[in-house]
DNA sequence: ACAATGACTCTAC
DNA sequence: CGTAGAGCCATTG
């Protein structure tokens, strides 16, 4: 069961990332893990399956720049007029990367 | 406790 | 661009 708290605090920092900047599952995972003790990139994925809704959930990739599987063509719309860095199908994650420290 | 699953991540071929 | 194997942690049967 997913602790609302955790997903609520998810969800705050998906709505943080600022457009043409993308956030990785591990990394919301790490950054996740000062305020709820316990994450990983599955979590944070599982989660954002089930409660992805309502958030730009297209910010949010895995480590490869990869956009969410029955989303692909959505997100990369989506990222593209944002004016995030994309290589081909996926985010250019040298320059994407963003995490709430800057 | 065990087995299976998943919007993950890394390394290797 | 692809597949395969191992590690990861929580949910579900």
């Amino acid at each position: 069961m997913d602790s609302e708290e955790y997903v609520e605090a998810v969800l705050e920092l998906v709505e943080r990332i600022p457009p043409g900047r993308v956030m990785s599952y591990g990394a919301v995972a790490d950054a996740l893990a000062e305020r709820s003790g316990r994450s990983s990139a599955r979590l944070v994925g599982s989660i954002m399956a089930r409660h992805g809704g309502g958030v730009p959930w297209h910010r949010v990739v895995n480590a490869a720049g990869r956009l969410p599987p029955g989303h692909e063509i959505e997100a990369r719309a989506r990222l593209r007029a944002e004016g995030t860095p994309l290589r081909g199908d996926r985010v250019d994650m040298a320059n994407a990367c963003w995490q709430p420290a800057g």
